[in-house]
DNA sequence: TGCATATATGCGCATACAAGCATACATATT
DNA sequence: AATATGTATGCTTGTATGCGCATATATGCA
């Protein structure tokens, strides 16, 4: 993966704010749980996902209704590099994406969503 | 220091080079050697290394006419940690730009730099 | 003081791209 | 088949920003 590229495809706040969600838990979540954890409109968050795996940094799932995205981990060494810096120095940085996001995560039942929207109504 | 600024400034890849050579040699260079060094003209130089050194990411200091820029050793631990990021990845990534300084920093006299745009005749 | 040179910057243009809106697509359920 | 819902995506618009050009500023020297 090009470093540059990115650099510039972590140089977007949204895009920040979903890696860090999937850094931070380190778990495979759904655009919905995303949207309510950052609190924008599910097609950006969308949007933004389909960007970051375009990069080869993220895979996705489908289940159901439901994408989940998690990192990539066969990602070259110097990217892993930088989600571990991320880890490190993010884990304070969006503590409201973190916390909304364990509130949904906890609604979860045999550890998959089973809710929509729940608190954003589609946020639109 | 703000990562997602940083991130944002890195995403340029002018200014990706410009830290590559700072971060790989270690040294404070002028503006007329990273000119020769990058192939680009110096006004592009110039503005993104204001851009960097807006951030607190670069110091300069001024010879003469000269003006050095060196990286700022007063960073966040965050920012150290990428330019060690860099420093690891980036050694065979621009090794056209590293060659380029390295000869042009053969002609340094005192470890000052006394030519301008030798090779480029400023590049216009 | 006048000139040369290293560096910085004001300005206009072109382009990249994120946001917003609407809608299409995919899947499950009845 | 029809509906509901989670997800993806055309399309337009506004804004941000890098580039190129010209020029201004700063310093040194004759």
């Amino acid at each position: 993966m090009d470093f540059l590229q990115l650099f510039k495809a972590l140089g977007d706040e949204t895009r920040l704010r979903l890696v860090n969600l999937l850094v931070q838990s380190g778990k495979s979540i759904c655009v919905c749980e995303m949207t309510d954890a950052l609190l924008v409109p599910q097609y950006q968050v969308s949007r933004h996902l389909t960007v970051l795996k375009g990069l080869g940094l993220l895979k996705s799932e489908r289940i159901g209704t439901w994408v989940y995205y998690s990192l990539n981990s066969g990602v070259t060494e110097c990217t892993a590099d930088l989600m571990r810096l991320i880890k490190k120095h993010f884990k304070q940085r969006y503590p409201d994406d973190i916390r909304r996001l364990e509130k949904r995560l906890s609604k979860r039942e045999d550890g998959l969503c089973v809710l929509g929207f729940a608190e954003s109504e589609r946020r639109k």
